[in-house]
DNA sequence: GTAATCTGATATGTAATATATATCAACGCA
DNA sequence: TGCGTTGATATATATTACATATCAGATTAC
């Protein structure tokens, strides 16, 4: 059974006349009588009652031509579903995201996104960049907004979209906190926190180095896994936290944040999404995060 | 679009594997190729990824295969749903029915019917016998049981389930109540109690006539339209009435039923459906019906 | 580095089949 | 009885789905 059949059996269903039934789907009368002969020798019923004066539905006809209308709304409605898919007009997305990245531009443009895009849907997932480079390659998210520093991005493409220096968050009585910038030097045998080792090895490792090569060596006091912990530590006094200079906005009674002078990473965020990747719903969305992200040119 | 090319497609996109997908749709890889390609080509979208090493699917072919799968699943339902109303396992039948015709077998041979056929839904509907005929021509009801004495049956077809002959329901007080059986000669210058003549105008002149053959001429006191008002009006001292044997199944304080000697016509019950009918359902509950019918053979 | 192998695409011939033309058979109507 | 209308049948034709052979790009193996 072919759409083709579908469409005769309603023409001739409607018009109950083979003769008209042709001239509507333009064929000549004896292909369609055929066709619908095919069409009942096929299903085992017949479909219409032909007395030579009148043509009508058999009960399985009617029944029929209920699903045969049905049907074929169905394949237009695939049609235009899947055209709507592919100019992005319609889609699924799922973005994960690292909890810094709530603080910044980006849900802003997300926002944004979703009123210019109603048959977008977008779902957010919180994950840590190793977590999202798992569900990037198991398919479980089609873009993430991650810190990229060093990872193997290898059949990915990343966009870096924000970048940002590392502050120094201070107890305000901290001997520093009269500083207007502080040296890495001046950090020697401070206790630090800092994101555990185990979440960016590679940002943490170069870090340490960093502070070393100032000549500074820091002791690892405690692990802080979100930037409000740290925070909450640092207020009460256990010690000194690197931050993004984002996190100035997370303003603590009993902490001050100080720029750091001398040679640190730079914190960075970046969009990663899957090499080859073919969806315009996607490239929809990663078009308007990097239109509005804020990088120095 | 034909639904070959959804076949295809779905093959295609289960196995991700153009000449794995052509091994399993019996076909070789070249044809299949350009089926999915004059398919993409219609549709204006891509639905593969082809990578030389990996095919993998577009969003919009993602989307189109679970319409595609859901077509195709409908497409085989309707042909199963078509070849069941065709073999009478699935139907829909209007029946329509004059109330007396609920005092008979009839509702216990549809009961045992609808236990037997749980797929052909049968709907009654309470109509007298000019008002089925019309509404069989209208395709309102399908079949009809009714009283057709002398009525035009063109393009009918009537079986008769049932014949009884009238008896006379009297008040027990009645001077013709002590005899066993009643002449109709003896019933000259009586009240009668009849249905209007209306409903049933060959079978109301016909029962005037024998009357006035057998030299008594009745004088019709009041209609009634059902049995029950009959015997009610019987009871209430108002007159005589000439109601099927069957009524007798009707009790009431103060009312007997007598035998009638003489030539009157006899109350028939038919069932009706139209000439040329296509229905398995149909002739499976005409079958019923006809089966369980009581007439004298 | 080159051959071997695998992928899907392309080119072209062939077979299947959907359609067109011509005609028929049955029925209704004048 | 002839004429017009209906759908069915017979046969020819055109379309097209498919098969065969081959190619081009990519990966793997030696």
């Amino acid at each position: 059974m072919e759409v083709r059949h579908l469409r005769y059996f309603i023409a001739v269903a409607e018009e109950l006349h083979f003769g008209r039934a042709a001239q509507r789907v333009n064929i000549c009368q004896p292909p369609l009588s055929q066709q619908i002969k095919d069409l009942e020798q096929e299903l085992g019923v017949a479909l219409f009652c032909r007395n030579h004066k009148k043509v009508s539905l058999t009960d399985a006809g009617a029944a029929f031509l209920e699903d045969a209308r049905d049907i074929l709304r169905r394949v237009e409605l695939a049609a235009e579903r899947a055209r709507s898919v592919g100019r992005g007009a319609l889609g699924r997305i799922t973005m994960g995201l690292v909890l810094p990245a709530l603080d910044t531009f980006l849900l802003d443009a997300i926002r944004e996104f979703r009123a210019s895009n109603p048959g977008i849907e977008i779902q957010l997932l919180e994950l840590g960049t190793l977590a999202q480079l798992k569900a990037l390659a198991a398919g479980d998210i089609q873009v993430g907004v991650m810190r990229l520093f060093q990872q193997d991005t290898k059949g990915l493409v990343a966009e870096r979209i924000l970048e940002e220096p590392y502050v120094l968050a201070l107890p305000s009585k901290h001997r520093l906190a009269s500083l207007k910038e502080v040296p890495i030097g001046a950090l020697d045998n401070e206790s630090f926190i800092l994101f555990p080792r185990r979440t960016h090895p590679a940002l943490y490792d170069k870090i340490i180095a960093c502070c070393s090569a100032a000549g500074c060596t820091p002791t690892i006091e405690q692990e802080a896994t979100t930037k409000v912990t740290a925070i909450a530590l640092v207020a009460a006094g256990i010690g000194i936290a690197l931050v993004p200079a984002s996190t100035r906005k997370q303003h603590r009674f009993g902490v001050v944040y100080r720029p750091i002078l001398g040679d640190l990473p730079v914190v960075e965020l970046s969009l990663v999404w899957k090499e080859g990747t073919e969806s315009a719903a996607l490239y929809k969305l990663i078009d308007t995060v990097i239109e509005r992200s804020i990088l120095p040119i």
